[in-house]
DNA sequence: CAGCAGAATGTAAGCGCTTACATAACAAAG
DNA sequence: CTTTGTTATGTAAGCGCTTACATTCTGCTG
C-alpha cells in the first residue's frame, strides 16, 4: 500500500513494445510468455522486466486466432437459484479450472433470446455443456453439436451428443419403496414427469415401487418445480382436492414448500402425511422433521461435464451412452421414521 | 493476403468459404452478420442460405482482434454455496446480458493459483468485477486497473478502483437496535470484523447502536462465516464459554447452524437467547421461529457491478465513492418478536 | 446521352499473437 | 582452421475477422 504506483501501463501495451523494450524478437517474448522453448536465462530477464515495465497484458483473442482454439468451456444454465445449479457450476468451473479452461456461463432464464444467446455462445468456446432442461430447442443444439462438441447435463443422449446424468430410477424406487415399506398406500408423485428427464425417471422408480409390491401408481401431480408451485398444490390438497397419506415430491424445494405449508395448517408430518424430496439442499437438514430426500453428486456432475468436454475436444468420440453418477438415499424424519 | 488454403475444410467453415459459396466478398458477408451496413435483399439472401448450408459459426477471438474488444466481463466470485453469490452471479449475468456481454467466470476458492487466474481472466475480458473478500491480493486488482476497468463488489474502493456496496453500518444498527429494545442486554456480535468490509460495517453498526443507548458493546467473537463455524461457537456457548442473551451473526448461516445447535440443546431460541443473521437466505423463511434478518439487493449489486463495467469500458470515469445499494431489515421471530 | 450522385459491393490493410523455418553463435571434433 | 552439431534467437507467414477506401453499377438530370 505505502509502494509506489503501479508501473504507468500503456494501454496499447503489445507484444511489440514489450519486444522492443527488451530488445529482443516478438517471438522471443512469446516463448518466455508461453514457457514453451527455450530461452537463455539473461534473456528471460530482460523480456520479464520489459513485461511488468510495460504492464503488459497478453489479448487472448489474437492467442486464440493464432493457435486455433479458445481454451473456454461454455456452461448454459437455466439459471442458479437454490444449491444445485450453483454447486453444479462450482463442480464444473473448479475442474475447468484444473485443464485451464476458462468458463464462459449463460443463464438461460434472463434471456429473451436464448437462441442467439447460444449462438453467440459458441462463437467464443470450444465447447458447451447444456443443461438439460435448459430450454434450448434441440435442432439448435443438433446444428451446434455440428461445430463444436456438446454433452447434456441432465438430460437423454441422443444424435452423437453424449449426456452425463444423475442416477435417477433405481434411487426413486428405493425412495419410494421406503415410503410404501411404511405401510403408506396412498402415496402421490408431485412433480411434472414432462419436464424433464430427471423428474420423469424419478417417476418410473416411483411407478416400479408400487409394481414390486403389486401396487397401483396414482397419476402423476403435475406441477412445476419452484416453492410456489408447491405452496399451490398444498392449499388444493388441505382442500380436498387431492387424497394422500405420503408425497413423493419431485425435488426438494416442493417438498419444503408443501411440508411447510401443511404445518401451517396444523398438518402433522409425518403424522398425517409422510413428504419426501429430493437433492438434499441445505434447508432439509435445517426443518422440522428433516427432510427426507435423496442427494446427488452433483459437483462431480458437473465436473464430469467440464472433463468430457476437454475430452471431446481432445478428439475423443462422444459415448454412446449417459454416464450415470450414483445418488445416495438420505433418511430423515419426514418419511416417518423416527 | 489471400485466402487461406484449404476451401474444402467443411468442419472450419469461414467467412471466406461463405463468401466463396454465396459468391460475394467476405466484406459482404461480414455485414450481413454484423446487420450494419445496407445490403440488397437479394444479397442478403444467398449470403443467408450460405451460412446455414455450411453450418458457418463466426470465430469469436477474430472478431474480438479486429474490434479490439472482447465483448465480455470477467467476474470474481470466492464461491457460490449459499444464496448470496449464486444471486450476485444471476444479477450480474442478467444485466450482462442486456449489454451483449459474455460473462467469464472465476471461482477463487478452486484456485491454488489464483493470481496467474485472474491473469489469465484480464486476458479475455474488458473489464472485471471483483468480489470484496475473493483474496486478490490488493496489487494485482491494482496492477489490473492499470489495463482493465475494475470494480469491487462489497469492497472498499481505493486508488480508483471504484467500488459497489449494499449499505450495511446503518441497518446493523437499526438491527441491534431492534434487539436491544427488545432487553436484551448481552448481545454478542458473531463474526470477525476483519474478514471483509461487508462484516466490519456490520459490526460497526452494531457498536453504534450500543453507543446510542449508553451502552458498552462486548468484543466480538472471531468466527468465519460457514455452518461448520457457527455449529463450533455454539458448542463453546453451550459450554458456558460465552455468556449472552442475544447472539448477532454477521451472517444467515451463521445464525442458522448456531439457533439449531441451540435449540437441539434444548434451549429456546428467542427465549434464553435471541439470534438474528444476515442476508434473509431461503432457510431463514422455514425455520422455527423464522430468522430475524437483513435482506440486501443482491441481484442488484450484480447488475450494479455489471453496468458500471459497461460504462467504464465505454469510457466513463470511476466514480470516486462506492454506490450503495439500500437494504431491509426482515423480522421474523427469532429475535424475540411474537 | 454524357455526367454524376448515391447505393451496393469489392479490395486490402491491419488487429496481436504463435510457430515453422531460417539464421547466427558458439563449442567440440576432425 | 574448417566442419558439424547444438542452442538461442530472429523472420515472416498466417489465424479469420472488420472496415476505410476504392470501385462498379444504378438511375437520374440537364
Amino acid at each position: 500500500m505505502g509502494k509506489p504506483a503501479s508501473p504507468e501501463a500503456k494501454p496499447g501495451a503489445t507484444i511489440y513494445s514489450v519486444a522492443e523494450h527488451a530488445g529482443v524478437s516478438i517471438a522471443t517474448v512469446s516463448r518466455v510468455l508461453q514457457g514453451a522453448a527455450v530461452v537463455a536465462e539473461a534473456t528471460r530477464q530482460k523480456v520479464l522486466t520489459a513485461v511488468d515495465a510495460l504492464g503488459y497484458v497478453p489479448l487472448g483473442a489474437a492467442r486464440s486466432l493464432a493457435v486455433r482454439h479458445h481454451e473456454a468451456h461454455g456452461l448454459v444454465l437455466p439459471e442458479l437459484s437454490g444449491p444445485y445449479y450453483a454447486e453444479l457450476l462450482m463442480g464444473f468451473e473448479a475442474r475447468a479450472a484444473e485443464l485451464d479452461q476458462s468458463v464462459v456461463l449463460v443463464l438461460t432464464d434472463s434471456r429473451t433470446d436464448l437462441v442467439a444467446a447460444v449462438r453467440q455462445l459458441a462463437t467464443r468456446v470450444d465447447a458447451i455443456a447444456v443443461f438439460g432442461s435448459a430450454a434450448i430447442p434441440a435442432d439448435v443444439v443438433r446444428s451446434l453439436r455440428a461445430k463444436k462438441p456438446v454433452v447434456v447435463i441432465a438430460g437423454e443422449p441422443h444424435d452423437g451428443i453424449e449426456a452425463v446424468v444423475a442416477e435417477n430410477v433405481e434411487s426413486a424406487r428405493e425412495l419410494a419403496g421406503h415410503v410404501l415399506d411404511h405401510g403408506r398406500r396412498r402415496v402421490l408423485f408431485v412433480g411434472d414427469p414432462d419436464s424433464g428427464s430427471d423428474v420423469r425417471n424419478r417417476h418410473a422408480g416411483y411407478v416400479a415401487a408400487h409394481r414390486d409390491r403389486g401396487l397401483d401408481a396414482a397419476e402423476p401431480v403435475r406441477v412445476a418445480l419452484s416453492e410456489a408451485d408447491g405452496a399451490a398444490f398444498a392449499r388444493r390438497l388441505l382442500a380436498g382436492e387431492h387424497e394422500a397419506d405420503a408425497l413423493m415430491c419431485a425435488n426438494d424445494e416442493l417438498a419444503l414448500s408443501i411440508m411447510t405449508a401443511l404445518q401451517d395448517a396444523g398438518r402433522d408430518v409425518p403424522g398425517d402425511v409422510a413428504v419426501v424430496g429430493w437433492d438434499d439442499v441445505m434447508t432439509s437438514r435445517y426443518v422440522r422433521p428433516g427432510l427426507t430426500t435423496v442427494r446427488q453428486p452433483v459437483h462431480e456432475l458437473g465436473a464430469l461435464a467440464a472433463s468430457r468436454l476437454h475430452e471431446l475436444v481432445s478428439g475423443e468420440p462422444p459415448r454412446e451412452d449417459a454416464q450415470m453418477l450414483p445418488t445416495q438415499l438420505v433418511v430423515r424424519g419426514s418419511c416417518g421414521c423416527t
